[in-house]
DNA sequence: AAAAAAC
C-alpha cells in the first residue's frame, strides 16, 4: 500500500527520516535560504504579536459587500504595525524551532484509516439528491470543487493532507457564502463537515488580512473566535482547526474549563490568530483582562442552538454584545447548528447583520443510513433489557474496537450508576458527564474512542458535535425530552456515510415526546411502531412545529407568515431576495469525496 | 427537572 499523505509530510520532516525520501517543502518556505533561525529577541516581539506580515499575502480583505467600508476601516492604521521582523515573522524565529516548532497534526492519527474494502461498499448516491435551501439577498452561488475556491496554496496543501478530495453540501454553499464576507446561519446534520465549512473561510481570510499589532502585551487579541457548548467539543474544533491551519502561520489557542489556566494563558501569551472556547473559561480570560475581543473579526457558533438555550444565551450575550467585542456588520459572524428552533432563530438574528440562511437537508442522522428503533420498555425493565441488546452484539460479533455502543441517560448520577452495573456485570464500559474531572472525562472518551471500553455511557454532553468513529449502535436508555436533542444524540453514529442503529427505550415518561419522534421516524422513513403512533395521537400536541418539511433540520423563520406580519414593512423588504431551493447541485457527484480512505473526519 | 459552562 502507498504512502499517505500524512506518513510522507511527517517522514520528511522527521529529522531522523531516511533522507533518501523526496522531502515535501511546504510553500512558504520555499525558494527561501534555509539559513538558522534568527536570535530569540525576535520570538520574544513575536510572542504577543499578531501584525500580520504575511509577504506574499498582504492582500487586502476587499470584501464585496456594503459594510465593505467600516471593515476596511478596521483594517486601516494596521498597515504599518506588521512591519518585516515583527508581527508573525516571528514564526520563522521561534515557531519553527525547539520547543515552538509546530506539532504535525497529522502524525499521530488515532482513527485508523477506514480499508478501501469498508468505504467501497458505501453507497454514496444518497448525496446526490441532498437538498439545500438558502434564502436572503444576493446568496453567492456554491462551487462544486475545492479548485473552484481560492483558499491559498497552504490550506489546499491541508485540505490535501486532511484527504478531502471534494467539498461536503454545506461546504458548497457555505464557503462562498463565507468569503464573500457575508453572516451566516447554517443549518446543516452533524457529521456534515461543518467545522471546516467554517474553519477554511476564517484561515483563508487571516492569511490574507492585513492587521494590527496586537496593541498590548500580555493580553490577547484574537481575530477569530469559535465558541462550542462543551469541552470536548472545544478540543475537537481546535484539533480540526490545527490541521487546517498547518504551517499557514495561523495560530489556533483552545480555552475551556476544568483544566489548568496557566498552559491555556501561555498559549494565549505566544500570541493567537483564532480561539476556540467554551463560554465559561472565556469569560474568566475576559474579566482578567488576558484576552480583549476588540479584535474580532470572525466569530463563530457552533451548535448555535445550544448556545442561545436558555443556559447559556447570558453569557452569550454578555460575551458578544457586553464586551468590547466589534458589532454585527463590522465583524462576521456564523452561527452553525443541526437544528434551530424558530425561537433560537428570532435570538440569533441579533447577532447577524443581513444574513443568510442556508440548510442542507439532514445528511446522516435520520435518514437511511441511521436504522431507528424504538421500543416499549418499562423503567424497571431497562437495565435487563440493555443487557439483551448487549449479549446480541457480542454474539454476532458486533462488540470491541470496531464497533461502539454509546448509551444515553438523562441524569449524572444515571450515568455513574449504569456504568457501575454494567461492570459489575462483566461489560467493558465507562462514563462521561459533567460531574466528573476533566481528566476522567478525557480519559473515558479515549477509553471509548480506542474501543478499550467499548460501551460509553453519557448524558447530553456527549450528544453533540463529537466525532467518534466506529459507534454503530446508540442507545437511548433514556429519551430526552427535546426531538432535537433526539436528532443531535442519534447523530453520533451513521457518520461519514456509514449506517448505524439506534435504539430508544420509550414508555409512559416519554409520552410528550410521541408526537415528534414518531413524526421524525416517520420522515426518515423509519417504521414507526402502532404502539407510538397510538401514543402520538393520544398526546395533546405540546412538542415542536413541524420544521418546515421532513428534508431539513430548520426553515428560516424569516420566511414565517407571522413573522412578516409582526415586523416592519422594511425588514420584510430586507430580506426580499427570498428562498431559493435547489435539489441537488450535485453535477459532479460526491462519490469521490466519499470514496477515499480517511475521510472520516471531513463530516463534522 | 436535568444538563452544560469558571474558580
Amino acid at each position: 500500500m502507498s504512502m499517505s499523505w500524512a506518513d510522507s509530510v511527517s517522514a520528511a520532516e522527521n529529522p531522523a527520516g531516511a533522507p533518501s525520501k523526496s522531502a515535501y517543502v511546504p510553500p512558504h518556505l520555499r525558494n527561501r535560504p534555509s539559513t538558522d533561525p534568527p536570535a530569540q529577541a525576535l520570538y520574544a516581539g513575536a510572542a504577543a504579536s499578531l501584525g500580520n506580515d504575511h509577504s506574499g499575502y498582504g492582500v487586502p480583505n476587499v470584501v464585496g459587500s456594503r459594510w465593505s467600508g467600516q471593515r476596511n476601516e478596521y483594517q486601516s492604521g494596521y498597515a504599518g504595525g506588521g512591519g518585516r521582523g515583527g508581527g508573525w515573522n516571528g514564526r520563522s524565529g521561534g515557531w519553527d524551532r525547539g520547543r515552538d516548532r509546530e506539532v504535525n497534526p497529522f502524525t499521530n492519527n488515532d482513527s485508523e484509516p477506514v480499508s478501501e474494502l469498508e468505504s467501497s461498499a458505501i453507497n454514496f448516491d444518497a448525496y446526490e439528491d441532498i437538498p439545500v435551501e438558502t434564502s436572503g439577498d444576493n446568496v453567492p452561488p456554491p462551487v462544486n470543487t475545492f479548485a473552484d475556491i481560492d483558499l491559498g496554496e497552504a490550506v489546499n496543501e491541508n485540505i490535501r493532507r486532511c484527504k478531502y478530495v471534494k467539498p461536503t453540501p454545506v461546504q458548497r454553499h457555505a464557503i462562498p457564502i463565507s468569503l464573500a464576507g457575508r453572516d451566516l446561519m447554517a443549518c446543516a446534520q452533524t457529521g456534515s463537515g461543518k467545522t471546516a465549512a467554517f474553519c477554511f473561510p476564517i484561515i483563508s481570510g487571516i492569511m490574507r488580512g492585513q492587521f494590527p499589532r496586537p496593541p498590548r502585551p500580555r493580553m490577547a487579541f484574537p481575530l477569530a473566535l469559535i465558541l462550542s457548548p462543551t469541552r470536548e467539543l472545544s478540543c475537537q474544533i481546535h484539533d480540526e482547526a490545527k490541521k487546517f491551519s498547518y504551517q499557514t502561520g495561523v495560530r489556533v489557542v483552545v480555552a475551556y474549563g476544568g483544566a489548568p489556566i496557566n498552559q491555556q494563558l501561555r498559549e494565549l501569551e505566544r500570541g493567537v490568530h483564532i480561539l476556540v472556547a467554551t463560554p465559561g473559561r472565556l469569560v474568566d480570560l475576559l474579566e482578567r483582562a488576558r484576552v480583549s475581543l476588540q479584535m474580532i473579526r470572525y466569530l463563530a457558533l457552533d451548535e448555535a442552538d445550544r448556545m442561545l438555550d436558555m443556559g447559556f444565551e447570558p453569557q452569550i450575550r454578555k460575551i458578544v454584545q457586553q464586551m468590547d467585542m466589534p458589532p454585527p456588520g463590522v465583524r462576521q459572524t456564523m452561527l452553525f447548528s443541526a437544528t434551530f428552533p424558530k425561537e433560537i432563530q428570532r435570538l440569533a438574528s441579533d447577532f447577524l447583520s443581513t444574513y443568510i440562511f442556508l440548510a442542507v437537508g439532514r445528511v446522516g442522522s435520520s435518514t437511511d443510513l441511521i436504522v431507528q428503533r424504538v421500543e416499549y420498555v418499562q423503567e424497571t425493565d431497562k437495565r435487563s433489557h440493555l443487557m439483551d441488546l448487549l449479549h446480541a452484539q457480542k454474539e454476532n460479533g458486533v462488540h470491541g474496537k470496531q464497533s461502539l455502543t454509546l448509551v444515553f441517560v438523562e441524569t449524572k448520577k444515571g450515568a455513574d450508576a449504569l456504568e457501575h452495573w454494567l461492570c459489575m456485570n462483566g461489560f467493558p464500559a465507562t462514563a462521561i458527564h459533567g460531574d466528573r474531572t476533566q481528566q476522567e472525562r478525557e480519559h473515558a472518551l479515549r477509553s471509548f474512542k480506542t474501543g478499550h471500553t467499548p460501551i460509553l455511557v453519557a448524558t447530553d454532553v456527549a450528544a453533540r458535535g463529537l466525532d467518534i468513529p466506529h459507534v454503530a449502535h446508540v442507545v437511548n436508555f433514556d429519551l430526552p425530552n427535546d426531538i432535537d436533542d433526539y436528532v443531535h444524540r442519534i447523530g453520533r453514529t451513521g457518520r461519514a456515510g456509514k449506517t448505524g442503529l439506534a435504539t430508544a427505550f420509550f414508555n409512559e415518561n416519554n409520552s410528550s415526546l410521541a408526537r415528534s419522534l414518531s413524526d421524525l421516524m416517520q420522515e426518515a422513513n423509519q417504521e414507526v411502531p402502532a404502539w407510538l403512533s397510538r401514543f402520538a395521537a393520544r398526546s395533546t400536541y405540546g412538542g415542536k412545529n413541524r420544521r418546515g418539511g421532513a428534508r431539513f433540520g430548520a426553515r428560516d423563520f424569516r420566511r414565517d407568515s407571522s413573522y412578516n406580519r409582526g415586523a416592519s414593512g422594511g425588514a420584510t423588504d430586507y430580506y426580499g431576495g427570498g428562498a431559493n431551493m435547489n435539489s441537488g447541485y450535485a453535477s459532479g457527484g460526491y462519490n469521490a469525496s466519499f470514496g477515499t480512505a480517511g475521510v472520516t473526519s471531513a463530516w463534522d
